[in-house]
DNA sequence: TAACGTGTTGATAACGCTGTCATTCCAAGC
DNA sequence: GCTTGGAATGACAGCGTTATCAACACGTTA
């Protein structure tokens, strides 16, 4: 609390020397002997002390920090599509962006942890949580401990003192599951997301409803784990696909996934729509990029993170007394992965169905 | 020069008021008059004043700035893997890192300046510029002006005060011809790149060092021109796949326009790589995720800008005395969509397909 | 006319650190 | 013991802004 509070002077006071001498160690000058450097490094660890960076940027007149311009590339990734959401408002707003990346999936706790020690070190004055980070508990609960005002994308929570924005998944992925089934599909297979997301949930259950609502049962054979990664959709869709009666469609619950499930299809001589149906969600980049390209939801993300991050800076500047909690549509992106099954092809036209699904979703 | 020195003091001077009266304007509190505002304004844009934000940090205990918190996605783009190299060297060192993108293609020189802007308000101590802004003579200057010192990142011009970092285009380029040569093919297409992009003109150059080193001539139809993006992949790729005598082999010089290559191979009918082998550029995630997976050569994005990174910081410190210019080696990837042309490896799979698929693009 | 409120402006003290330069310490040489 | 010189340390003045609070101008009310 009052920890990352201290000052140079606490710390000089605690080790018993001069603040300069504090200063020489912090920046690894020479001239400083060992026992003296131990005290102040001990003394630095005991109060917790982090140096203010404005401070010593005034002082020395570096900044300690470099800009890093870019052209933004015709394709986004959904990452990306993200910072710019953010970077447009903070610009907007005259708010500087910092990076502040993690590691991946294996060793996710610590590096929030290192994550967030930046964060305090820089001395930002809020910070925006991307999914799944944003549900972290120890994460959010150290912001709290700090009072680090945050917002989070994709949350699975959208309550608390943060502001949250977040996509209605769980309709979306229904329409899609209804679009399938407009096509005639009945066995639809379904390929779960990374269960830190919040996301993930919320499409399996919107799937689970599109088939209710058709008197579709559930077949638990059909549900196939996956990591929202292009390989675990490779892997799922070959074992959906290897079963003895197989789907006619895969619903997996990102593009990143369909896309694998793509690949899974070519390689096993099936046609995509002819032989299966594949649909994703995102409409990330590789959605169009895939042959055939494909069938998906579209996630707003430059606008929910630019919502999101104009919310937090409101926030800040104390005109926001409630946080606010939003939520986007995802409008259905029909393409070319998605057709009749065989059995339904000849009677019933794809075209029709296609422009039912549309007005449908529309209204 | 000495414009972007201006304080705060100056500026009153000249406006005839107190500091605490320019503060008042430049942070927008009420109870000014209009007509003093004027004035003030008028100074701030006579002088080129920019508010110091370590200054402002220091004395308000706000630092402007967010933080976003991010966990790497399994997949990178190659801007994204760029960042992250950049990222890893400035952590290391103690640097923060602001990100200052510029606007796409169509108005990249009004965007490079606007980002510029951004950086000089920042006072950030160095700039890492990634192509095609590397090469921006305008930006360099600008730059140079303002004594910023910056690195480059897959610069056409390894030279000047700047250290860079650059692939070795042309070797890799050539290395992918020949690959292409051994397996048999003699008709085989180009897929020129961004021109503002010097590694363009050096993967060109390449394709033809590897026609020229196996006494294949080079034949100008078979050159297509692209933008580095997969929609302009496609269409190059159609119009050299709807040519009277078409090419075995595609290489288009990077991974995204050979994705759309890919694309319009299969619109046409043509299987990759049996009726048409495609190669790409960069090893980007796409690359593995195409339908046959593609040939490419390896670009080590991360290790590049994280080199040059370090190099800028080194000169920073004053630890570097002569810039420092790399060069990295892309090597080989081989995946499924290359093989020898059907002549070689068997012979010309059903012609009439490639025709009704002629037809098919024409109407 | 005096007292009062409101809008506007300025003098001055922080903010937490680094740079400069003076001072102290201590081992080596005479 | 006394000097000497380099290593180690500290005192103090900024760095360029914002915050606090006092002062002032001017119109309104008692």
């Amino acid at each position: 609390m009052a920890s990352d509070k201290a000052k140079i002077t606490d710390v000089a006071a605690r080790a018993g020397v001069s603040i300069k001498t504090v200063s020489r160690v912090m920046n690894r000058e020479p001239n400083v002997r060992a026992d003296t450097r131990e005290r102040v490094l001990e003394a630095t660890a005991a109060l917790g002390y982090e140096p203010n960076p404005a401070a010593r940027g005034l002082a020395s007149r570096r900044s300690f920090s470099l800009g890093l311009l870019y052209e933004n590339p015709h394709e986004f990734s959904y990452t990306q599509r993200a910072f710019d959401g953010v970077f447009a408002s903070c610009t907007a707003a005259g708010y500087t962006l910092l990076m502040l990346p993690c590691g991946s999936e294996d060793d996710a706790s610590s590096a929030a942890d290192s994550a967030l020690h930046l964060a305090i070190q820089a001395r930002v004055d809020g910070v925006i949580l991307t999914a799944p980070l944003c549900d972290d508990g120890k994460l959010l609960d150290a912001l709290r401990e700090r009072d680090t005002p945050s917002a989070r994308i994709a949350t699975a929570t959208p309550e608390g003192s943060s502001c949250t924005v977040r996509a209605g998944d769980r309709d979306a992925a229904c329409a899609i599951t209804e679009h399938l089934l407009d096509l005639g599909h009945q066995r639809i297979a379904f390929v779960k997301g990374d269960p830190r997301h919040g996301a993930s949930n919320e499409r399996f259950a919107g799937f689970r409803q599109g088939l209710k609502a058709r008197g579709v049962p559930l077949d638990s054979a059909l549900v196939a784990e996956g990591h929202f990664d292009f390989d675990s959709g490779r892997q799922a869709a070959f074992g959906l696909l290897n079963l003895p009666h197989r789907p006619t469609a895969i619903f997996a619950s990102n593009d990143d996934m369909a896309a694998g499930a793509i690949a899974a299809a070519h390689a096993l001589g099936l046609a995509v729509p002819t032989a299966v149906s594949v649909a994703g969600f995102d409409d990330s980049p590789i959605a169009s990029r895939t042959w055939p390209p494909l069938t998906t939801a579209r996630q707003p993300v430059f606008e929910m993170a630019a919502a999101v991050t104009d919310d937090l800076i409101a926030q800040l500047r104390g005109q926001l007394d409630t946080p606010r909690h939003r939520l986007f549509d995802c409008p259905l992106v029909l393409r070319e992965s998605t057709a009749p099954p065989a059995a339904v092809a000849k009677k019933e036209p794809s075209k029709g169905e296609h422009e039912r699904a549309e007005r449908r979703v529309k209204s």
